[in-house]
DNA sequence: CGCAGACGTTCACAGGTCCTTCACAAGGGG
DNA sequence: CCCCTTGTGAAGGACCTGTGAACGTCTGCG
């Protein structure tokens, strides 16, 4: 079960996640998710650095099999990073990988810092 | 099948693939490939050392027989080499047997060395 | 009870990526 | 040279993912 371990701590980058309280620190500010949001966040960061089907992490997440034509992953994918990137702009932490799924991992987003705009 | 094994990870020189994520890491860094690409890679890297018929390449990946005049294989060879080449430069993965078909190895590529063009 | 806000699900459309097929260039032998 | 094989870039349609919004449900509260 995904709720089993409650006591650990998961740190990925500049993001701290408390599965057990429920609770996302971001560079210390707490994100304000919903219980879909943090269990899919909780399900991608526990398989971090590996690409993690839709079929699995619904079951991860919502407790059934993915049923065909079922964009809630997406959408809640879209959701999660819109947070994410609301906190950490310079960091990219979900990435797709068409036909295989999602990963996980902390990268630079390839956002261009305005100062010096090259030519 | 060519998905049986899931748990086994490959190394090839510098990349590191996981048939059961459908990941490879070059140098650490994960590529983004294709169902198509990384299937062949997969079948390719699991008979390296050996050249490969396209025939063979394409009823591993493709699941069916290679049709005449179907130039899958090469596209698709030269997306991955195309791929693999702008992660790792230093290294040659696949090379052509003309007549045969391909052989995976990693080799050191002919390239020169920075700036100052010899000769 | 009636309402407002948060959520989760489902749609519809937009945007991208992927796979196949062509056409032509380049290579390799005989 | 000529012919067959392979390399390469592009075009088109199929398929996959991103995104904003509509809906219905549920909950806390006046």
């Amino acid at each position: 079960m995904e709720a089993a371990q409650t006591d650990d701590v998961l740190y990925a980058g500049e993001l701290e996640i408390r599965p057990g309280d429920g609770l996302v620190l971001a560079a210390g500010r707490a994100l304000t998710l919903s219980v879909r949001e943090f269990g899919l966040l909780v399900a991608l960061v526990r398989r971090a650095g590996r690409i993690v089907s839709r079929g699995e992490l619904y079951t991860l997440v919502w407790g059934s099999e993915l049923r065909d034509g079922d964009r809630s992953i997406d959408v809640y994918v879209h959701k999660l990073r819109a947070k994410l990137e609301a906190a950490l702009p310079a960091w990219a932490f979900i990435h797709t990988h068409v036909g295989f799924g999602y990963r996980f991992a902390p990268e630079p987003s390839h956002v261009f810092h305005n100062s010096t705009t090259p030519r």
